[in-house]
DNA sequence: AAACCACCTG
DNA sequence: CAGGTGGTTT
């Protein structure tokens, strides 16, 4: 009988699978010893840029709604929506009217022009020069907005407020533009620290692997009995000392240059003009019910959310404290956009937890952050298949299809996305799960998207329910934010675990009829089966998961029923699978409580 | 009508 | 794995 252990499966049946995962688990970054390989030109450059790109874009852009929200524009007449989006198409055409208009733009102008993109090229100078292009062109973009800034508070402001004079601030702004220069100096001197003590335990890592795979060598045999298990156990160690490392050093120099960058901002620009009506006019955004969510409202909340949350002091340390308080505090607080997901924010006087910004990257992807793009189709925002898998790689497309379509002063901000993306990517799976395992969880932040993660996991809850009720998905999913999409998306993935299961049974249960098995006694299924190595391999790829018994009981009571109808000739009605279906579906267990963690995977 | 499902397809 | 479709149930 084929069922049970073939010749072949004995070789090592999980061994091939382990070491391949051995190896991948290690962050392939640190698989390189070239100081200067990827890691080296992500770390020094291009994500620091990112965020000092994205806080002056940010600061730029409150500043400028601000003034666009003015009183005297009728814009208590609006509702919240179109002011909104009328928001972003102004903004958005400001930028190019204004470049008609350059030449009325004067010498000042031109000379803080010039600065602030000095202090944008500085930081946004990555190691391979890449961005060179990219940054010019979102300086341009930055230019606009600031000029556009500028002109609109020169009209209406000039009678009360006038400018100080260009000689008088230019001083005090060299001083400013040395401190930030000096600050990125520090970051870059931080950096190299961290990479230095990354490649060192990577070094040791190597070392020990080196030491590991010598005994392995030598005990082949019983490593092979054991699955590898306890060599994997250290791998994981390692690396979550690798992650350790890399995550509080990455963020010790994240949130420094956060918090002086924002200071020095502060300093630098005209206080943003607050408008209670504009305020109000937020705060009165209904909180729509996330099922009825689209996914271009999505990200118009998105956009709408995070310059609301750049906007006002107040709120942001309201938000603050409110992420960290209980639930039904915050719930209490209509928002335009629940508090947990708010995209980005960013205190002055409270900068936020430094994981909270590795969170946010890792949960949104780095364009989610830096693009702000709202004049972006919505359909591209939407998360696909591929997109699913590989988070970053509906970037490309973005990009692609942005430079088709949109304007050059857009493209400029489109490629803000491309500047470290690939690097991001290296790390994004392995650094998600650590910050799964952070704060995420102990402040109640919410995935509103499904992760790789959380495919691993369902896929491993498949081993105890393949009929899962969407009830049980929200309990078990504590960390997703749960709506239609999400909810049907989850109950798809079970549907197409399902498929695979099924497909799998009937396979094996005609060859087993091939094979002359005349019993239906005679059908096993054990650890050792072909049809289980099939499953596991399916649903628990990495092998790091001891399968509960009770699924080899469900899978070998499955290719019985099959086996049967097949033998009994049931197949030749068209729905003759639907008995055995109702069979299955009662063989559910429960899902043991360890995967209600959010952190479980 | 909505939710859920299996099936088919790419 | 997701999209689309059609069937079934509530």
């Amino acid at each position: 009988m084929n069922l049970s252990p073939s010749e072949h499966s004995m070789h090592k049946p999980s061994d091939g699978c382990m070491e391949d995962s051995k190896a991948e688990h290690l962050l392939p970054c640190y698989r390189r010893s070239t100081y200067d390989g990827p890691l080296a030109s992500y770390h020094s450059g291009s994500i620091i840029s990112h965020l000092l790109r994205k806080t002056l874009h940010n600061k730029l852009t409150s500043l400028d709604n601000n003034l666009l929200y003015l009183p005297s524009a009728n814009t208590s007449g609006l509702d919240p929506e179109s002011s909104r989006t009328e928001d972003f198409a102004q903004d958005d055409h400001s930028c190019t009217s204004f470049k008609d208009e350059d030449l009325s733009v004067n010498e000042h102008l031109q000379a803080k022009r010039a600065r602030v993109e000095n202090i944008i090229r500085g930081m946004a100078a990555s190691p391979n020069g890449r961005s060179h292009r990219e940054a010019e062109s979102e300086c341009e973009a930055v230019r606009c907005r600031r000029d556009l800034l500028k002109e609109n508070k020169r009209k209406q402001r000039l009678p009360q407020h006038q400018e100080p004079s260009h000689s008088s601030t230019k001083t005090s702004k060299d001083e400013e533009c040395h401190k930030l220069k000096e600050q990125l100096q520090s970051m870059q001197r931080l950096l190299h620290q961290l990479q230095e003590k990354i490649s060192h335990v990577h070094e040791q890592n190597y070392s020990e692997n080196e030491e590991r795979e010598d005994v392995r060598s030598e005990h082949d045999q019983v490593k092979v009995e054991t699955g590898g298990f306890s060599s994997d156990r250290a791998v994981k160690n390692l690396q979550e000392t690798l992650k350790c490392e890399l995550t509080r050093t990455v963020s010790e120099s994240v949130d420094m240059v956060f918090r002086k960058l924002s200071m020095t901002l502060l300093n630098q620009s005209p206080q943003p003009c607050h408008s209670p009506e504009y305020s109000e006019t937020e705060k009165r955004i209904p909180d729509d019910s996330p099922s009825e969510l689209s996914d271009s409202d999505e990200s118009i909340k998105a956009s709408s959310a995070e310059h609301f949350e750049s906007n006002s002091l107040e709120h942001q340390t309201e938000a603050l404290s409110l992420v960290v308080r209980k639930p039904s505090l915050s719930q209490a607080v209509k928002r335009p956009y629940p508090l947990h997901q708010t995209p980005f924010q960013f205190g002055y006087s409270a900068p936020l937890h430094d994981s909270q910004i590795l969170e946010h990257l890792l949960k949104y992807g780095p364009h989610s952050a830096f693009s702000a793009l709202p004049c972006l189709p919505a359909a591209l925002e939407r998360s696909s298949p591929d997109s699913m898998e590989h988070p970053w790689e509906s970037v490309g497309m973005r990009s692609k299809v942005s430079s088709g379509h949109l304007g050059q002063h857009q493209t400029g901000l489109v490629s803000v996305d491309t500047l470290c993306l690939p690097r991001v990517k290296m790390e994004c799976g392995d650094l998600q799960s650590l910050a799964e395992r952070s704060s995420f969880m102990t402040l109640n932040i919410s995935f509103e998207r499904l992760t790789p993660n959380h495919l691993k996991k369902a896929k491993l809850m498949f081993f105890y329910t393949r009929y899962p009720s969407s009830n049980l998905l929200k309990n078990f999913f504590p960390d997703v934010k749960f709506n239609r999409c999400i909810t049907s998306q989850l109950i798809k993935w079970f549907s197409n675990f399902r498929e695979f299961y099924y497909i799998q049974m009937e396979k094996f249960a005609r060859q087993a009829i091939i094979d002359g098995v005349n019993d239906v006694k005679d059908i096993l299924v054990t650890r050792e089966s072909e049809l289980f190595r099939a499953l596991n391999m399916h649903y628990n790829k990495a092998n790091d998961f001891q399968v509960p018994d009770r699924f080899l009981e469900v899978a070998e009571i499955t290719l019985q029923e099959f086996y049967s109808a097949i033998s009994l000739s049931r197949d030749s009605d068209p729905s003759w699978k639907k008995a055995i279906y109702k069979v299955i579906c009662k063989l559910d267990s429960d899902v043991p409580e360890d995967f209600k963690s959010p952190s479980y995977l």
